[in-house]
DNA sequence: TTGCTCCTCACGTCACGTGAGGTGGC
DNA sequence: TTGCTCCTCACGTCACGTGAGGTGGC
């Protein structure tokens, strides 16, 4: 029998940390003295701890190791926790390699632009949105009011709140000069029927998407549109996906639709982009 | 103005969050309603938020993030950072691929053995470890005696203690009939000078090792090694680098030497190990 | 006797989540 | 007036690290 400090070095672990797991029951000293309260480990417990730290070092929670070691799990059982902390570890593998491409991505602008204030786009990734959605081809981008409006009335009629800003998706490949194919979006949490114009539909995440955030009357969004693509093309992306149009802050009324001219307007325009 | 709810739907993240951040002193208020205690934002804070997220989701801390803002940043010192992040990014990712590679290990030994407990094989990681070592060729094995002599009056002399396990690293490739290659090490914390014989050196990282604890005689240690090795063969690896005895449970000393008989010896062997 | 090891609280970490209990605004 | 939003504590998370203050063992 040997004391913590020594079975700690043994283990090379922390005095601290044998404590904490016998506080949890996964590895129990063989005897504690009534009187001190010293622990006692023997030289046979090495095993044991020796296979707690390597499932440890796999990603497993204590907790989970404490089930894991408990008997009378099945090889089944067994093989189903390993096989999931494995689609874990993958999928955190492709997040990390998601931040380092966008993050490349903030390097190179940063390269170019020496500061980053000057011109404000940034990087980021989507998460997805769950939502109400109405798509048709308009003339141009301010007859999307056609398509805004049923939208509302028909969430309006279902007793359905939006949980977040309104978004507008461009489909069309190339430039129109007219017929423009537009999704208009309005995000929500409720339970939602479907109609023939009005779909409910998860839109997909962006794993990254090159965004500026546009303050001014609607008229005059070219400019950020044109510097936004400008910027795609200087730094070596291509846009990989509908662009989107998110309402910061909408536009007032004129008429019943949205106003043109309105300065306080602010718009996110986001380009979903790859690397060329 | 909106209240702090409409700020949080705008952004998309909770409330909660956006008190942490004002007490944290990221993103505040432009208004705080004297006698409420009301919260005010702007639209015009968007862009700010919109920035925090994207960083956060770089991986940067809170902490950081409030520096990464904080005016008077050069651009050199923000790509310094930015270059930093990515550096661990990096290392993250290899590390996620190390714990993929050890988990599939497992997973291949339930699927072969039906049950964990029948052979105690054990995949894991082992850190580098800093110590005092001497290496020379010996007829048997059991002759590293010569080796461990010589290296404990050397640290007893030196004043300086073990702070862990005796290690043996067998360095011959081959199997040899006499004449083994190996190394003896004792893991320190403390300064020793070096001399012909001794040196202080880090063993390196292994990334992936199959372990063995062996508990009886060191006479028939082979049959550990014997079935060790079989395993390594089985599951589809081969050997990479010098195999290691981890000295858990020293055996009882005889006429000053380990005894070679004491049933009550603990060894953990251990192989590094790589995908054949 | 002195230094070393061990003990038990108790608080800190990080970015919030989750109530509890209370109040302002429409 | 009622329900909704907001407020401020205060505690929990996870795997320990870091003292504080005290005691046993050689």
């Amino acid at each position: 029998m040997i004391r913590i400090g020594d079975f700690a070095k043994l283990s090379r672990v922390s005095v601290k940390t044998l404590r904490h797991y016998d506080e949890l029951g996964l590895i129990k000293p063989v005897r504690v003295d009534e009187f001190t309260g010293y622990r006692y480990y023997d030289y046979e417990q090495y095993p044991l701890m020796s296979r707690i730290r390597a499932l440890q070092d796999l990603g497993f929670s204590l907790d989970e190791i404490g089930r894991l070691l408990s008997a009378g799990l099945t090889s089944e059982q067994m093989q189903a926790m390993l096989r999931l902390r494995r689609a874990e570890i993958g999928q955190r593998i492709a997040d990390e390699e998601g931040r380092l491409a966008r993050l490349d991505a903030w390097l190179r602008q940063l390269e170019r632009t020496e500061t980053m204030a000057e011109y404000d786009v940034v990087i980021k990734r989507i998460p997805s949105i769950r939502g109400a959605s109405m798509r048709g081809v308009v003339p141009q981008p301010p007859d999307q009011n056609r398509l805004w409006g049923p939208l509302f009335s028909y969430l309006g009629a279902h007793r359905v709140e939006m949980s977040g800003q309104c978004i507008s998706l461009y489909h069309d490949e190339e430039y129109q000069d007219k017929d423009w194919d537009i999704e208009v979006f309005a995000p929500i949490n409720d339970e939602l029927p479907e109609s023939p114009e009005v779909s409910v539909r998860e839109l997909p995440v962006v794993e990254a998407a090159a965004c500026v955030v546009y303050a001014g009357p609607l008229i005059t969004m070219d400019e950020a549109y044109a510097s936004l693509s400008r910027w795609v093309g200087e730094n070596g992306y291509r846009v990989a996906g509908p662009p989107r149009e998110v309402v910061v802050r909408p536009p007032a009324l004129e008429n019943g639709a949205a106003s043109q001219t309105d300065p306080a307007s602010i718009i996110e325009i986001q380009f979903p982009v790859v690397k060329a």
